[in-house]
DNA sequence: TATTTGACCAAGA
DNA sequence: ATCTTGGCCAAAT
């Protein structure tokens, strides 16, 4: 675990439930443009899967986006049923999809400030 | 060391 | 709305 990755996590955890935040966001914050990087993160290391009715989630993995409000990727990879996952806990946390995208992304996005 | 590969991004065509 | 292009960073090979 390097220490980037370390605070990635600890980043993450700070994101409150109902909203999401993207990969970008988060590089920022961290003080750095490798947003594609974060992604890495994201794919390597976490759980592979917290399960919807767990209330003891640590790392939000699902919920960081992309930046454009598309769910990007989720358990290592997107393909249609690790999607359907992470609509499933962002669902049941208030946010909405449409269409593979963020229903009211701007105000659902957490940033940091 | 050097290359390759992403759960990425922004700007053009 | 979709596709390409060039750029970005850290890990893995």
């Amino acid at each position: 675990m390097t220490p980037l990755q370390k605070k990635t996590y600890e980043l993450l955890k700070t994101v409150p439930k109902g909203r999401v935040t993207t990969y970008k966001a988060l590089a920022h914050k961290l003080g750095t443009r490798g947003y594609r990087a974060v992604g890495q993160f994201m794919r390597t290391n976490p759980y592979g899967f917290i399960e919807c009715h767990d209330a003891d989630i640590q790392v939000p993995c699902h919920r960081v986006v992309a930046s454009d409000g598309s769910l990007g990727g989720f358990m290592g990879g997107k393909t249609e049923e690790t999607l359907s996952k992470k609509i499933a806990l962002l669902e049941q946390e208030g946010v909405s999809i449409v269409s593979n995208k963020v229903v009211h992304f701007p105000e659902k996005l957490y940033t940091f400030n």
